[in-house]
DNA sequence: GTGAAAGCGCTAACAT
DNA sequence: ATGTTAGCGCTTTCAC
């Protein structure tokens, strides 16, 4: 392989001219830089990136670290959809990224320092877990540079891009109100999946709806799903055993849970969309294929991702931290009557 | 950032001896060992990658390429599971994976050449799409290593990992025909989605089943769809309209397109499963869950991904190629009658 | 506008 | 069993 020296003799001129070509410097003489760049093309020389690497002190790679392994992780796709979106700003802007999954929360926690520690990256893109704390003082006592998807700590002010779900919950449950129903479940997801310490802004402006409306909350109309599409489906079934007036409609935290009360509904002979109504938490792509018919709290995670990728640059390249950055989640109507 | 050097100094020894300890190698006595190991855990040192990597020559990450951009990428749970697979066994092994969804074709050939060329990867995982022979012509030439998720060329003996779904489509065929069925649809994989040159071996074990029975072909009961949701709906719907005598069954040869084959049955009036049996094609994790009464052929794309990472790392590691390997869709009978 | 030389932090010959 | 020294291929003072 062609080095910068071989580039440098053949063109008579200094590596330095070289380097400064290529890093499209100003300064070069308009000939010697065609000279040079004919013989980069002649040679088909590519910079050696490691090498540039070393001596500039930084990789142009960040890191992309998910907790609960690669099993859970490749299948989640709003998971998928804030990778997306972190893959698609920072390779646009000219880093690469490594996706990281290992199998267990102990092992992330592991992995975000290697990562970092060994200069493998310039900095992580991570999820508040438990025990994050911990790595994070770490991170920031040694000016590795980070971005959290949501709340490690209650007054976390920077480094991080969450999604509120108040306007969400808040339209969901109004919507579903306009349309006379009075007895609306609500599947949240558990109560500390990925982060510990943010309220459920879901809740809240379901709670809003209701007592703006003058509905009475009844406490069998809410219960916890654990995001999955089973537990969507547990969740829902206990719902209708637990309440002694079974609901109308339901809202779903998330859309594999909307999946599971779908099924669960057709499981007791119902059809969704109209013997019950049921409004789907993410709004994901796939969600819009399969069931076209449900209205839908719209997660803004591909924007998410694409925020914290953009942040994390900002954060590498300015080295200062920026401040928190909060995405709404929005609702959509969709005919339920199909 | 503590150095090797600082280490070296504060243990009293030489910077090889350290090195030696770092890299595991024998010969370091004991206690040197100990002494070492406490001033690194000490000053908190970590080898720096970018170094080691430069005077290895060695990335320790590969790359993994995907076509069509990463909407169409990070959705396609195939692709993701591919994904999972490379990323499972490569870091396993100690190497990084760096995730690459160029916005289009061109562009991820060019992206190809970039990781490479540039040592950012020892080695890629891509897949054979128009023009890629170009590519891994040149790959060859200068001895880059990568391995390819399908054939790029009818007359590739090395480096790839495929999937032959001879037998599962002679399998799903006969399963159909044994439960009675004798006008049997298959909604196809379009004729050059990723692989130009393979025989279409679904086709032919559906062929093959349904010669050994006596049922003659129908050209009608054969359609392409384009293997998303929307296709196989769109083909599901072309099918029934086109037939004179309606399917009573149908292979849809991706689990996308039996959701929306699904759909479309639904659309009609019948229920799917019952009115139509369908066999998806894929056995995709998801599709377990939402339609669990559903027949599947099972593509094996996290077997395929991971020995296409284990075979990279084999190509990286003793310099030469290695012979592809033919992974068999297998069919898995469920219960439809739900 | 261009070049000489030092050095990023590590590893590998080749000593001893 | 351990140390010395010379790079890996680039970028960067600083000088001209």
């Amino acid at each position: 392989m062609a080095t910068i020296y071989d580039v440098a003799k053949m063109a008579g001129v200094s590596t330095k001219t070289v380097s400064r070509v290529l890093n499209e410097e100003p300064l070069v003489a308009e000939e010697t830089k065609r000279k040079i760049m004919g013989v980069i093309k002649q040679l088909d020389y590519h910079p050696n990136a490691m090498a540039s690497r070393l001596k500039r002190q930084r990789s142009n790679i960040v890191g992309f670290v998910v907790p609960y392994g690669s099993e859970f992780v490749f299948q989640d796709l709003n998971m998928m959809e804030q990778l997306r979106g972190a893959h698609d700003v920072v390779t646009q802007e000219g880093y690469d990224l490594i996706v990281s999954a290992p199998i267990n929360r102990k092992d992330a926690l592991q992995e975000i320092l290697r990562l970092v520690k060994h200069k493998n990256v310039d900095g992580v893109i991570l999820y508040p877990t438990a025990g994050v704390d911990v790595i994070i003082k770490e991170l920031e006592a040694k000016h590795f540079k980070y971005v959290t998807l949501g709340l490690y700590k209650e007054d976390q002010k920077t480094n991080f891009v969450i999604v509120n779900s108040l306007a969400g919950g808040y339209l969901a449950t109004k919507h579903l109100l306009s349309l006379g129903h009075r007895r609306i479940g609500l599947i949240n997801k558990p109560n500390a999946f990925f982060n510990c310490c943010i309220e459920d802004m879901l809740l809240t402006g379901y709670k809003t709806a209701l007592a703006e409306t003058g509905v009475t909350l009844d406490p069998e109309f809410m219960v916890e799903g654990d995001y999955t599409i089973e537990g969507g489906c547990q969740a829902f079934k206990s719902l209708w055993e637990n309440s002694n007036t079974k609901p109308t409609a339901v809202i779903c935290a998330s859309d594999p849970m909307a999946y599971g009360a779908i099924r669960a509904i057709e499981d007791l002979g119902l059809v969704a969309g109209k013997d019950i109504d049921v409004v789907a938490g993410d709004n994901l792509p796939l969600t819009r294929k399969l069931y076209p018919y449900l209205s839908a709290l719209t997660n803004p995670s591909y924007e998410q991702g694409k925020q914290a990728g953009k942040m994390l640059l900002s954060i590498i390249n300015e080295k200062k931290d920026f401040p928190g950055v909060t995405l709404n989640m929005e609702f959509v109507i969709r005919n339920s009557n199909s």
